[in-house]
DNA sequence: AATAACTTTCTTTTT
DNA sequence: GAAAGTTATT
């Protein structure tokens, strides 16, 4: 038997009021009965545009206004911040009063960060940690390679730290990783794994890997908290649940376990985050995990026109392993997808920006209603070049945000030492910045008297005077330590903008920025502000919990999508991923090219093939009404021009609903060649002469000469490389004696010059060869 | 110890 | 073509 904290009077006057009603209106039939289910696991499985945070969201009002929960009851975990809010504002709009008020809603991560500064201290952390993002964690094992004497050209710290991140998302521990490894990298990773774990303890900080396990160690350590949690929250929401992993997946169950009121939603054929860990067979296997569960289909689009929806499903049904979904809509047939070649990146660019300056004359659209998508952030450079140049107003979303700025992150550095002197992340970020003297070698010497000693570095600080330094060297560290213990008692009695205007004010940071004279240093100078402004404002509004430390934890869980603009009236590029959940009127999806979208990192192994393809099918159910396709026919990669060919993905789409720019029906490959069937690698055999015959040559610029010049104007031939004596032509797979089979990616250079971009499997990756050297052989 | 000049490597996607 | 790592110069 479940309780409510209503007496059945209540229940009973309150079960059909007039709210509740209120709620379901304007809900289909399927989103009403997901909406009600209101007793017992419930899973809804739901396409794009179908309504998914919508009924998730009137389902908590639902909750609310029938009395079945209180706020404090409900808690919801979001994909991002951004989504939390809207959610959050959306349910106090839907319910009256303060009834939605105290509700937890958030991401996964902020959500148990929260909870750890509540209770992480019976796992032995101070509330006052620090989170340290993958830039913190990168240092800290670089460090710990120097130590260990890992070859950091060899391995390189990123790529071990992702090897740690996937062994704690999985929830391996160092022991059995150490047994399970089995590559040179991974053997690597194990040895770093546990220092790392060490190090993070000693700084009294977490990764955001930590910020999911660790609530999870607490919940097994101390029964009586998840007792508590438990009990408090009867009604647990998860929305995009194909994108949660295993750390996520446990938790769910552990705080579910009592009421087991679980409400999942998702849609496998949108999971993208595999990279990091999601786990696609969380969603495929809920009905198992949570028997007697409801399933509700939510097949109804309510977003675009029939074609993108056709164009969307034709993508979709290359891969295989899917629940199954039957998705239709209502909406009008609308015009057709249009394709686009461009010559270049650039030209590429222009295309977009006409295409929306055309649309918004021409359809009376404003800016808002653009996204121009793109796979990798380094993408977004030519296209922006291309709208400053048309005067069209846009914002990027990724690439650097706010608080990853790097002055951003030096006066952040400086207040998290404040905080938590043992922060050495931190620590070793500002000791020197700005230069105050104490170089690599006095830093050294401190480091490994922490060491010998057995002490924090903080401590060590505090005992400089014992390390026999050079006079000039202790004095700079004694008056580093005195301006940080300055503050950090100033922090016991002022308010957290007080002491953070002050500590940024002496640290010298501003002076350095105003010293730049530049109208860089000057917007730098301005985003410390700035920074400032949104410490004061967040202890005014936050109250209680508006401590410094909250305040910087939060900061370093946000990501630039959950930022507002001033001015929302602009186009918006962004990647893929980051465009999930959203939608658009009309969509750019720019640079279709083999070896880009998909990576050719990705083309070697079908999982990750079919996790790109889903990717192009997330980005394509963005689109409302219109929809634009393009890819390049040569782009500059590696700061070098290559030559580039379509993506398979235009090969797999459903011709009919597809126009080229000139409005001929679009040809797919996949007939004129034997290709197709599903076969992830019949498209290795396209034959090659066709791209051979695409290409045209021209003298290409020589590297390493001649300053830059801008590139040839559209139109203008382009440059590509000697086709005449090559054999080895973009598509085709190539044997080589040490490396063994690949496929060409890229072809540049030329003449004696030639080069070409091979994707090997395994553990060799890409190479760039050069075909004078390489004894590359064709294999057909 | 700090800076300037040069060389190499590398780019997925992100909470 | 940027960022990080290396070497040379002050």
């Amino acid at each position: 038997m479940r309780q409510f904290h209503l007496s059945s009077d209540d229940l009973a006057t309150r079960a059909d009021n007039e709210e509740a009603a209120l709620i379901l209106q304007g809900l289909n039939p399927a989103q009403q009965e997901a909406v009600q289910a209101t007793d017992g696991p419930v899973m809804i499985i739901a396409g794009p545009g179908s309504g998914k945070t919508r009924t998730l969201t009137h389902r908590i009002a639902y909750l609310l206004a029938t009395g079945k929960a209180r706020a404090y009851q409900i808690l919801a975990l979001t994909f991002t911040n951004k989504a939390a809010r809207e959610m959050k504002e959306r349910v106090h709009k839907l319910v009256e009063g303060d009834a939605a008020k105290g509700m937890w809603m958030g991401t996964f991560h902020a959500t148990f960060a929260r909870l750890l500064r509540r209770d992480g201290e019976h796992i032995g952390f101070t509330s006052d940690f620090s989170i340290y993002d993958t830039d913190d964690t990168e240092r800290l094992l670089r460090s710990l390679m120097e130590r260990y004497n890992v070859d950091k050209k060899q391995f390189s710290p990123r790529s071990i730290r992702g090897l740690i991140s996937s062994a704690k998302n999985q929830m391996v521990s160092p022991e059995a990783y150490t047994k399970i490894a089995a590559t040179q990298a991974q053997e690597k990773a194990a040895l770093l794994y546990r220092p790392y774990q060490q190090a993070l303890r000693r700084a009294n900080a977490l990764d955001f890997d930590d910020l999911l396990l660790k609530p999870i160690e607490l919940f097994e350590k101390e029964p009586e908290i998840l007792n508590k949690y438990q009990q408090r929250w009867s009604y647990i929401h998860i929305d995009e649940y194909q994108d949660t992993n295993h750390a996520q997946y446990i938790l769910a169950k552990q705080l579910a376990a009592r009421h087991k009121n679980i409400c999942v939603v998702g849609d496998d054929a949108q999971s993208i985050y595999a990279f990091r860990g999601a786990d696609i067979g969380n969603i495929l296997s809920f009905q198992r995990d949570y028997p007697g569960a409801t399933v509700v289909r939510l097949e109804q689009n309510y977003r675009s026109t029939k074609k993108i929806l056709r164009l969307a499903d034709s993508i979709i049904k290359n891969n295989k392993d899917q629940l199954e979904k039957e998705l239709w809509t209502e909406n009008r047939d609308g015009d057709h997808v249009v394709l686009m070649e461009a010559l270049s990146e650039k030209d590429e660019a222009q295309k977009a920006e006409r295409m929306i300056r055309d649309l918004r004359a021409r359809g009376g659209y404003s800016y808002r209603d653009f996204a121009v998508l793109y796979r990798t952030n380094a993408q977004s450079r030519s296209l922006e070049e291309a709208l400053r140049r048309g005067g069209i107003p846009y914002r990027v979303i990724g690439g650097v945000s706010f608080y990853q700025r790097k002055e951003i992150k030096d006066a952040l550095a400086y207040l998290r030492l404040l905080v938590n002197p043992n922060d050495v992340a931190s620590l070793r970020r500002v000791i020197n910045y700005p230069t105050r003297g104490i170089g690599l070698k006095t830093q050294e010497t401190i480091f490994e008297y922490a060491r010998r000693e057995g002490i924090g570095p903080w401590q060590a600080i505090e005992q400089v005077e014992q390390m026999g330094l050079p006079r000039r060297a202790q004095n700079a560290v004694v008056s580093f330590r005195f301006l940080i213990a300055k503050h950090a008692s100033k922090a016991a009695s002022h308010g957290a903008d007080e002491v953070a205007r002050g500590l940024i004010q002496e640290t010298g940071i501003l002076q350095e920025l105003r010293k730049e004279n530049t109208p860089e240093g000057l917007m730098r100078w301005e985003n410390v502000q700035e920074l400032i402004n949104a410490i004061a404002e967040f202890t005014t509004n936050a109250g209680e919990e508006g401590t410094l430390s909250a305040f910087l934890q939060e900061v370093s869980l946000l990501t630039d999508a959950d930022a507002e603009t001033d001015d929302p009236n602009r186009v918006t590029l962004m990647t893929l991923h980051a465009s999930k959940g959203l939608e658009f009127p009309a969509v750019f999806i720019a640079g279709l090219e083999e070896g880009l979208f998909p990576l050719a990192m990705a083309t070697q192994d079908p999982k990750e093939l079919e996790e790109e393809r889903r990717l192009f099918y997330v980005g394509a159910t963005r689109a409302q009404e219109y929809l634009y396709l393009a890819h390049a026919r040569s782009r500059y990669r590696y700061g070098e021009q290559m030559a580039c060919i379509p993506s398979r993905f235009l090969d797999e789409i459903d011709p009919d609903v597809v126009r080229t720019e000139a409005g001929t029906s679009y040809q797919t490959r996949s007939d004129r060649f034997q290709a197709s069937s599903g076969d992830t690698f019949s498209y290795d055999r396209v034959d090659p002469h066709y791209y051979r015959k695409s290409l045209r040559s021209s003298p290409k610029k020589r590297r390493n000469t001649a300053p830059k010049r801008s590139a040839p104007a559209p139109g203008e031939r382009r440059v590509v490389y000697d086709e005449g004596a090559a054999e080895i032509v973009p598509g085709i797979r190539v044997e080589h004696p040490i490396f063994g089979e690949g496929k060409v990616i890229s072809m540049e250079g030329r003449g004696e010059q030639t080069k070409a971009v091979v994707f090997f499997g395994g553990d060799i990756g890409q190479k760039k060869l050069m075909l004078r050297f390489a004894k590359l052989r064709r294999i057909d």
